[in-house]
DNA sequence: TAGATTGTTAATCGATTAACAATC
DNA sequence: TAGATTGTTAATCGATTAACAATC
């Protein structure tokens, strides 16, 4: 299973905005400012001001048709919607330098999302790192199911991917952000959502190289 | 600027996919096959051989009516598209944990990207780090333009991003993949693809979220 | 040939943009 | 009030899916 297409109809796209929208709201509310508006909420996320009020037109966010949106109330609404509260706990497997720059991330923490433990088949990579314990692979499984951990992280390489998701649902987990860059399939009901770098960075070439082709030398 | 909303009328979507296609195609061939179908290509991507043959359509791609299509010259012509040539040079700045994990890729080489060096404020992070020569970031800008590189990976903190990509810029860059987790401004032309860790494993958790509340305890 | 797969068209679906009435 | 901003509807745009004729 992959991502479901639909929950409930909505958009799709809207929700990693809801998420960027978050990020500017608690820039704007330590900033001191309780006010802001469709165009500076979509100015700082490069998207336009119909967007934004659509968006919020699709998870019935109101604001003041005058003043625009309270800071704090848009805040609490949104975190509601994403279901952002304290305790999602998270693990990671592969422990390589993704894995730890993961665990490294600013910000997880007052999203309340805490990177609770690391595994590696590697036993050098065991201990600590950074700021997590790190375990050693064959302890996955009982870890999720003994601290119910809904979601992972998959840092490991492509051909160790299958097998280390299969262990995670397995030991209980709802969801899997994927780094590996595999087409995965879970046993039983897994979100998967995949995040292939390297096909990032070959999108982005594939536009700086058409546009080259287009001016100069093609 | 951001991406570029249309390169000739090509479908942007389509384009991640051929780089998967890709990806695809160089294991068949490396498993001794020269012949492949839709359905085999949609399957090992978690899509539809309609989409495939869509894909296809849209960029001119032919196969044979009754026996889908050679491996290699699908794999030469998805190459050709994406301009995917040998001594495609790309730079880092910001040598922490992601970006040591990017100069480390595997698979960047064979699809003839080079990550040729890192660039770092802190010394110590300075001299070779895994795979590359890391430099201080004050030399980022003379070795953009004296090798006349045009792609950079932004791995730096979110309040060092935009500086960084002025002087990126500034050398000669014109596209960049960002990670730093803010809306960046280019003053030239340069196409920014953004890449945001928080907001794809928040995305994964409303869904994780969102299915739970549907079920159970909401 | 008969069967299977392609390539393309049309239909559907979904997302974004534009426009504007409502209203504070 | 006058002006400005919202919330929503309709129009547009783009992407995916379905269907099927073409054909090897």
């Amino acid at each position: 299973m992959n991502l479901p297409q639909k929950i409930a109809g909505v958009n799709k796209n809207s929700i990693p905005r809801l998420v960027q929208y978050k990020y500017v709201l608690k820039k704007v509310l330590a900033s001191g400012s309780d006010r802001v508006y469709s165009n500076e909420l979509a100015d700082a996320i490069g998207i336009t001001a119909a967007q934004v009020r659509k968006d919020f037109s699709l998870f019935g966010i109101m604001g003041n048709k005058r003043g625009g949106y309270s800071v704090s109330d848009l805040l609490g609404i949104i975190q509601r919607i994403l279901g952002s509260q304290p305790g999602q706990d998270v693990i990671i497997a592969g422990m390589g330098h993704l894995g730890i720059a993961l665990s490294n991330y600013k910000g997880f923490e007052k999203e309340g999302i805490c990177i609770r433990a690391g595994f590696d088949i590697d036993p050098v990579k065991c201990g600590v790192q950074g700021n997590i314990p790190v375990y050693p692979f064959s302890e996955c499984e009982g870890y999720i199911s003994n601290r119910n951990i809904k979601v992972g992280i998959l840092a490991v390489p492509a051909d160790a991917a299958q097998l280390v998701l299969d262990v995670m649902v397995r030991g209980g987990v709802e969801g899997v952000l994927n780094f590996a860059p595999v087409h995965l399939m879970a046993q039983r009901s897994c979100v998967i959502h995949d995040v292939n770098l390297g096909v990032e960075l070959e999108f982005l070439l594939y536009f700086v190289n058409a546009l080259n082709n287009r001016g100069g030398k093609a």
